[in-house]
DNA sequence: AAGAATTAGTATGTGTTCTAAACTATATAG
DNA sequence: CTATATAGTTTAGAACACATACTAATTCTT
């Protein structure tokens, strides 16, 4: 992910300055507020000449689009509005265990055009599955196409360990894949796109979303946790992914929180997966009708807790009690203070809450303060957005990439 | 400690790339085969004309000695050999709870005139402390000094969380110091050096000593923890000192290891160092007196252990137990499969190996590999090390901070 | 022993991209 | 209607890497 040699690092060239210039000045362009060229100079530090010119070639790209005047009422001539140009836009996708969900993003973060299909994926082949995704991928992307966008990229998160650089899902534990190599599919999906369509992990995906466009966005680094079928997470530092030498980083659903606990899938004892994952709530909440979908049970224990029922609360209280252990260890581990939690925790954040607060301040006083737990707003659409907007930065930090 | 800012991103500039490749040439000569600027113009993709170019600033900057001809035995006419200088060197120091320790690294990575003196420091004050300290710099420094050599920088590392752009020390539990500003007498160690003398951690140090000269080297990517009177740690990821976004990062210390267990100092329950630091190991091996110190009681423990004596060899592998939780935990947070031990926890290495191994396979299977357990070899000298290394690495990053 | 072949390193001219400073363009203030 | 302020462009100059052609020093071949 990150620069690995410094021995192999390629050598600086003068048009590489250009480069690094376009990315700057483009980092200065605001979705909306529109930025004036003498402003880009001023906050650069770039001479007004050196900005114009630049200016230039980004309108060359269709990243930017120039609005005409900006009124400022005050003296002097007054400067053109520059802003990203919201007809382009990346597809996100995602592929979870029991939905498809696929949309549009456009430069000035909107959401455009998604679909969310409810369908079981467990089981099924890759082939199968993604050939029903592509259907609903081609409704979106003919939808932009209608409405004049031009897709620079996109992306296909799925709850797995991927190799994003070849396009293979290396282990999807809970679709039951393993080995399956999705780029020649990924490669059909957004016809044309310069930044290609990548595959990536879904709990990143996701995290990453929530410092685009959701709770964490106020926050720069956080810890963001994901309850699925597994326990899934991931780091932002900085207001960057962090995913660690291997790509695993983040993985905060085998962390030790009892040592005397239940045996792990994972071959370990006592994980967090264990006690907090949607299995393991359930069976501690007595909901344990094997026939139906996990996805049918959850809400089966939504209305348990709505209902009052004392082992549906007991049993998510103590899912969080554990919660709290495993981001307190994380926390240390990496230095953030934040958390944004999302899947069923986000689900059922009004039982998840008090009972994660006590436990965080139980065992790390001053640690995490009250405000910096977050609960998810983004539903079945984090994932997509996540990737979508990770499309979109590949061509911000990129411009030049769409010059001749 | 990265870069914070998209938006604050200085501009790029046509002298940047000269600065860029300054370094990058320099990281090519290695400290002993000799490079030759043919050499390093193919393996960094540079003309063989700017690799001349710029080996000649590197030579005025005298980082960099031309050795004469190396004789290839082949065709052609030999190449003149580039070697680091050893006559450049830093200043390493460390400030610890029972000891003080200062000492000379060249570029070449040889210690050189380094100094141990056991002093009792808890409750003694910083400019007390640092008074005597600065007797031992001054001995190293001269000493160096008439062997020719010129000291490009120096660090001073401390038990404690410090704040390095101020050179102050926050919060030193076991020193017994707080808010004590240590950048006037830092500026006094090593005079004249023009990448000055920086303060540090000493945790963060000594797991830079071990990338740089000790078990680290083959590694790469590491998860470093101390035991000293606290549990401290670092994170070394790609190569490279990981802190985190407020500088704590790696403080296994009080990571979770046992939440029915005992309360810690930090307010929380069942802390890593509630159970391996080591008071909780001389408490559980049954050595409690009082009177002499802590260092004198883990002498008395090694005695105990070396005696086979039941009690101390179990205090001491319970320790293990939950430091292997500790590190299971955090290899999951931030992914890393390898880990270096230092402090008691070097020194009582072999009753600590087997009982740590096993609780590693128990909770994680497969996540560290019993050839990935290192302890450290570096002692009392770890620390002033890194802080030692670091200096020097500033100077090879920035060598033309050296030219006029 | 002389020349061919091979490799190391230097010199010269060109293109890119920045900065600085002067210039043109367009607004408000009085 | 002129002065002033701000936005943006034009032009000249400097830094730097590249490409190419050159010189230097060594070994191989005959």
């Amino acid at each position: 992910m990150r620069e690995q040699d410094g021995a192999t690092k390629a050598p600086g060239r003068v048009g590489d300055v250009r480069r690094r210039n376009l990315a700057l000045v483009l980092g200065r362009i605001g979705p909306e507020e529109p930025a004036t060229r003498a402003e880009i100079a001023a906050a650069t530090g770039l001479t007004k000449a050196s900005v114009s010119s630049l200016v230039a070639e980004l309108l060359e790209t269709g990243l930017v689009d120039e609005l005409g005047v900006t009124r400022a009422g005050e003296r002097g001539r007054p400067g053109v509005g520059l802003a990203l140009d919201a007809r382009r836009g990346a597809l996100g996708a995602e592929v979870n265990v029991d939905y498809l969900a696929v949309g549009v993003v456009d430069l000035h973060g909107s959401l455009r055009y998604h679909e969310v299909a409810e369908t079981v994926n467990r089981g099924r082949g890759p082939n199968d599955v993604v050939a029903e995704l592509s259907r609903i991928v081609e409704r979106c992307v003919s939808a932009a196409d209608d409405a004049g966008m031009t897709l620079l990229g996109g992306g296909l998160a799925v709850p797995a360990l991927v190799d994003p650089s070849r396009g293979t899902i290396l282990n999807a534990p809970n679709l039951g894949w393993r080995n399956a190599d999705l780029a020649p599919a990924l490669g059909g999906l957004v016809p044309g796109a310069p930044f290609g369509v990548v595959l990536s992990n879904e709990a990143d995906s996701a995290a990453l979303a929530e410092l685009w466009y959701g709770r964490g966005t106020s926050l720069g680094s956080y810890l963001y946790v994901s309850g699925e079928v597994g326990v899934g997470g991931g780091l932002v530092m900085g207001s960057e992914l962090f995913s660690g030498p291997g790509g695993h980083a983040g993985e905060v659903g085998h962390i030790v929180v009892e040592p005397t606990g239940q045996r792990c899938s994972c071959g370990g004892r006592g994980c967090l997966e264990t006690v907090a994952g949607q299995e393991a709530i359930l069976a501690a909440a007595g909901i344990t009708d094997g026939g139906s979908t996990t996805a049918a049970r959850m809400a089966a224990l939504q209305a348990s807790l709505d209902a009052g029922d004392t082992q549906a609360i007991t049993a998510v209280e103590r899912a969080a009690h554990y919660l709290g252990i495993a981001i307190v260890s994380s926390a240390r581990v990496v230095d953030v203070s934040a958390v944004v939690l999302g899947g069923h925790f986000a689900a059922l954040a009004p039982w998840i809450r008090p009972a994660l607060l006590s436990s965080l301040e139980a065992f790390a006083p001053g640690v995490i303060a009250e405000e910096a737990v977050a609960f998810s707003e983004l539903g079945t659409t984090a994932a997509l957005r996540g990737t979508a907007g990770a499309a979109l930065r590949r061509a911000l930090a990129a411009p030049y990439e769409l010059l001749a």
